[in-house]
DNA sequence: CCTTGATCTGTAATCGATTACTAGATATTT
DNA sequence: AAATATCTAGTAATCGATTACAGATCAAGG
């Protein structure tokens, strides 16, 4: 790998002469701007990243930690940091609680800031990461959340999401989520269950907590709940799953049973993931911008890098969208 | 941040003094030793990972290049790769062909090699990369790469579940694959198709080149496979999908054309998705020893990072593991 | 002809680490 | 006791870039 001093050598000129040329900076005769880019292209030069992050101590480079993969949102935020100028770097973090242990690149300068996608960090290790970096939470964020936040309106498209299983005719709508459990990770989960219980209300509906099965998110969960529903004296007639593995249980061991879905009770579920368009049946979901959601990550995140210090929470959050399929818009009310 | 000089100076020793106690290099008495871990403690100093970069001109990273999240290979790389003291860091290449840009970490010195997982790289550009860094491939590896691989049997798995099908009495045994595409993407789908082309000669059947349909990898590629199989004369009554995904929307199209699987005909998939084990029926598959590929990529392209220049090709393969499920195990052979 | 200012270029300090080299202190050998 | 070997710790060079500062050149104005 040729060198800066390789290039100026070659060049017959100094390497502040080369720096000039190559990054724009001062002012340099077209003779030796000339010169130095021949060498460069003769040496096939690509600058050394690891001289110019010492130099400036700043690396250009956001770190990404992720608990699940969202192809889009990755390919949102990759393309908002190239534009940019940055580089990103991928953390994997499978247990969707992050320890500090996930942000030695912080410390050790390998990246300036960090984007968390549908990660939770203990709102104390938050507080103090986000005094020193720039950091973005997006996807399943917090409002109150000690950093800034890129974000989906739950409580509104939850609320939606119940109006149309209202118009289907659906009088008695159970929800399925995390919410019970506590503590910050069931947050976007409670907002989700707020939405819910607007729109029950503005249908003059009353909330019976009967209707609401707690678990953890995932496919088994969705086979709970199923059995807990079906122990009931009287069915739902609409299961709102907030998590499409939820619902695709739930469906499985309903049918099982002999319940009719979606003739009998409507299905919904939320993440328009493949899952839900190639299930049967086809399931109603709720699709969220995540590539805009990665771009925007990005656009936050440039903000706060640039004034570090002033500390204004910036928290935006998209509308999501719901995607209606058969397994809610073929259900039949029985009268 | 605190630097090495902040803790020379805290310490009351000089510079060289602490990298020597941090990294056990020379003899450094135990009164200094204690002093220079105290004043590390007390400043929460961490070693600027760039610095160190800089001046050894190594990055102790190994670049993780992934098209898919395969979450226990990822863990595997990880828990290898910490305890030989690397970090890792992920690229994401969401196409499965990568090109050079996702390489420029590589030239940066931001990594000293990477792994490739189930990524295929043009053979000229991975064969100037391999000159000058270690590179491994792995999962969906090919023996002839000019890389170093770690990656699974192939031709035996498939060549076993086959004699599992034989051994149910399937007779008409179909496959479905991206053999056809042709190119360096489609080898390990070759592989298993010889594999089953094995099997059959083993058990004198001759084999039908009607029964392999080809296309894409994917959900509608199963659906696809489904309508030509079943405009043929006569079904086949096993049917071999290179990939769990396809098997999801073959069987889907075979149930709504009123086959009944698999009490008419069997079907197996390949990965041992979460799918496979939720979908109605549970899918026979086959589960690959991910964890495992994942640390001895890491053990591999330690070694090649080694010895560096002599330019031996190591290629590793693991057995996978037949993993029988009600979708060929229901099977009734009718006379 | 000298001064002033603008423009161009080079020298050297700097970022944070590692390590060759040096030198003083202590231990061992004769 | 002198000579030699062994520890221990500090000084300074180094990696590859950026950039403050200084020096050189040249044109224009007095």
């Amino acid at each position: 790998m040729a060198t800066i001093t390789d290039v100026a050598r070659s060049a017959g000129v100094s390497v502040a002469t080369v720096s000039r040329v190559l990054n724009g900076t001062g002012q340099v005769s077209d003779l030796l701007k000339r010169r130095v880019m021949k060498a460069v292209k003769d040496l096939d030069y690509q600058p050394n990243l690891i001289g110019r992050m010492l130099r400036c101590s700043k690396s250009r480079t956001i770190l990404v930690v992720i608990s699940i993969l969202l192809r889009d949102m990755i390919t949102g935020i990759r393309d908002a940091a190239a534009e940019a100028g940055y580089e990103i770097i991928m953390q994997y973090c499978p247990e969707m609680d992050a320890d500090l242990s996930q942000f030695t690149m912080l410390h050790r300068g390998q990246a300036d800031g960090a984007i968390l996608v549908e990660v939770q960090v203990p709102k104390d290790v938050l507080a103090s990461l986000s005094a020193s970096y720039p950091i973005v939470q997006c996807g399943g964020a917090n409002q109150l959340s000690s950093a800034n936040t890129v974000s989906v309106n739950y409580e509104d498209i939850a609320c939606q999401m119940t109006r149309h299983l209202l118009d289907l005719g659906c009088r008695r709508i159970a929800t399925v989520g995390i919410v019970g459990r506590g503590g910050e990770t069931a947050y976007f989960s409670r907002e989700r269950l707020n939405g819910v219980h607007r729109a029950l209300e503005e249908a003059g509906l009353e909330i019976d907590p009967a209707l609401h099965f707690d678990g953890l998110f995932g496919y088994n969960t969705g086979l709970a709940a199923a059995d807990y529903f079906l122990s009931l004296d009287k069915l739902p007639d609409a299961i709102f799953c907030f998590q499409d593995t939820m619902a695709f249980g739930l469906i499985q061991r309903l049918v099982q049973s002999g319940v009719r879905v979606p003739e009998d009770l409507a299905v919904a579920g939320f993440d328009n993931t493949d899952l839900a368009k190639v299930m049967t049946p086809a399931l109603t979901s709720v699709d969220q911008p995540i590539y805009e959601i990665g771009q925007e990550a990005v656009r936050t995140w440039l903000m706060v890098e640039q004034d570090q210090g002033s500390k204004i929470g910036r928290h935006v959050q998209f509308d999501a969208r719901l995607v209606l399929r058969d397994s809610t818009e073929k259900f039949r009310k029985l009268i």
